[in-house]
DNA sequence: GTTTTTGCAAATGATTTGCAGAGCT
DNA sequence: AGCTCTGCAAATCATTTGCAAAAAC
């Protein structure tokens, strides 16, 4: 099918079995694109989009198709295993773990990182008692500038 | 221009004035389409899409063109007269109070409340605080299900 | 009278879909 | 064999842009 596909049926090696486990106990079947594209996006530290993690996909070698890589990552999304931030005209996603957080996007550098949801007196829980509102922690997104960012703002504008 | 501008050179009655005013204090000049908008967004309580604030504007009379729409709305964005949700394949656009307060969505019925960032302990400022990150009150959105929603679901599933 | 805004139509860009072939069970 | 997944190309949908007429200051 695709040019890596004359490589071996399956390429077993490293932790694909674990990323192939993830993609069971989400309730997908592990197939050779989703794994690829989870591989590909899981240790990323900002949101991709579509038309990025095509290229990268490309460049490790795995020829992919545009469509495929759309569904695939509506399909993770959709699964829970990554969170899509939508904004700029493209989708983006982003590797989101199990617990309860919520995330911190940096709008100067796009970095997301997640924040434990009950690090901070268990805001949301307030939220869900005096506001009437049951917040879904996973689905909370707080912008701003990361401290990285600030710092590096402040050296600009000082020296 | 439009079906509409037969009527006056421009309709100073209600308080038309009040919303001119408003787009002035932004740094917007207050143009007759950008008044328009205003006005047919302001008492939604759920997020507009440039497509259903098209047709409800015509609906008024007000022959205004799609992409002037569009242009509007990221004005009154860009001014931080309303706010943008992105999702779901269009941006939508809801107003956007001075005070400092963050967006509780539901996801059930889709609309937005805004809730103020200082009632839950200053929990925007803990952020700042612990995890090295500075937050936008105003960007901060939540997703969930709002009480109404809730309590219809219950009553749906008890009886 | 000059500058800004508007409308239209065409262009762009992201995403989806129809369908036939490939891959896995 | 049967069902799902994939790729390609075409279709769709939201949004942007070029440009000339219209409106505002």
């Amino acid at each position: 099918m695709g040019p890596d596909s004359a490589t071996a049926p399956c390429e077993p090696r490293g932790d694909a079995d674990e990323v192939a486990a993830r993609l069971r106990s989400a309730g997908l079947s592990p197939t050779r694109r989703r794994r690829q594209v989870l591989e590909a996006i899981e240790h990323r530290q900002r949101p991709v989009g579509a038309h990025e993690l095509y290229v990268e996909l490309a460049r490790r070698g795995h020829g992919v198709g545009m469509s495929t890589v759309y569904r695939a990552l509506s399909a993770l999304a959709e699964a829970g295993l990554l969170h899509a931030f939508a904004g700029d005209g493209e989708t983006r996603y982003r590797l989101c773990t199990a617990g309860r957080h919520y995330h911190l996007v940096c709008r100067r550098c796009g970095t997301v990182r997640e924040y434990p949801a009950d690090d901070d007196g268990a805001w949301l829980d307030r939220i869900a008692a005096e506001a009437d509102f049951e917040p879904d922690p996973r689905k909370a997104e707080v912008q701003g500038v990361c401290g990285s960012c600030l710092r590096a703002d402040r050296n600009g504008t000082d020296g």
